[in-house]
DNA sequence: GCGAAAAACGAACGTTCGTGCTTTTTTCTG
DNA sequence: CAGAAAAAAGCACGAACGTTCGTTTTTCGC
């Protein structure tokens, strides 16, 4: 790897961690300069405009939430398992975001109402994450963990429903029950699906 | 009502509006000062500060949604019947909230992490309405329309999740089976309840 | 190690941001 | 209706915004 693109994964790092605080729109191309000690300029020119460097931005955060949540969970056995382990790892990487949320979560409100290339990205993103999701629950219904007859895409919707509450409840109320109370949520999702 | 007090209720009525689309950042006070007819001093003059604008209002928009969601639904007789009319009144407000969303939600998202006044104020009015969930939560218990031991805070933030899910279809993903969705969720957690 | 190509810099641009002042206009009261 | 008080406007400020351009520094292939 060139400098070039090694300076640009560092922008890149950088820019997903100051989004997750303070949303795409407050990544700024002066403070991301400051933060990663290039001058504007300079940084500028990686990304030929700010809309692009959003859309990179959700990019590299997509790869990484793949890398720890994803891939991670379609190694484990086709079932309720898996099912568990993709919530189950979701959380527990929303945790672990240091002093931010969800970048996903935080950009859904910021760019649900600004056409433009970055909505497209990330709506893109969220429907295969949400595909991912109904076809885990669907294999978990081949393999008589759920009862034959259920809904997999409304199972899609209230598990995502369910990490929306467990985000809502730990990043805003800063509520210490918002973990168990997601976890209880999800056990009785499950038990309904049974 | 003098004519002070009538402008400045004019302006907010203008930054709900504004803020339920752009989120409260995006309410800036030229924007603001633009769509109401006044000159950018003499607009801010009602307000001192963009920090007390801010508060201002989420406060005329908790003001706006106590009126249509939650009082209404308080002069339902208590039990389900009340939680149902808490829930559809939510939905429905939402959905008639112009191009925008729910303000709260985007608010919510955008000061998680910006300590400060309109943070607080957010949080403050955030957990009353929570209060008010499982409060009516637990008069639907005292009615026998819900079991005795039900989890009353744990419904509220289950219901709350709910909402949230439907935001998140609705705006984001633009999804039409959104509503439905939400629905079958509502009505699967008061079976639940039962 | 030289020279081309890539990367980073520094300075400036036109806007817009929130926020002060001072002055003018409008509204209300006696 | 006059005069006080309130409301709005006008103007200016320093800072930050995204972006452009020309120059300097660094990297890399030969």
């Amino acid at each position: 790897m060139g400098k070039g693109a090694e300076t640009h994964e560092t922008i890149l790092q950088e820019a997903v961690a100051l989004a997750s605080v303070a949303g795409l729109e407050g990544v700024t191309i002066g403070t991301l300069a400051t933060h990663t000690g290039l001058s504007k300029s300079g940084l500028f020119a990686h990304f030929g405009s700010k809309e692009n460097l959003q859309v990179e931005t959700l990019r590299a955060a997509t790869e990484r939430f793949v890398a720890s949540v994803v891939s991670p969970a379609l190694r484990k056995p086709a079932g309720i398992r898996r099912v568990r382990a993709l919530f189950d790892n979701w959380v527990k990487w929303s945790g672990s975001q240091g002093r931010g949320g969800c970048l996903f979560v935080a950009s859904a409100v910021e760019l649900d109402d600004q056409e433009g290339p970055a909505r497209d990205f990330l709506v893109e993103k969220q429907r295969e994450w949400f595909d991912v999701i109904a076809r885990t629950a669907q294999r978990a219904v081949d393999a008589g963990d759920f009862r034959p007859d259920l809904d997999c895409e409304q199972f899609a919707h209230d598990l995502y429903s369910h990490f929306l509450g467990y985000h809502h409840a730990r990043r805003l109320m800063r509520d210490p029950k918002a973990e168990p109370r997601a976890r209880a949520a999800f056990e009785q999702l499950l038990r309904n699906a049974q």
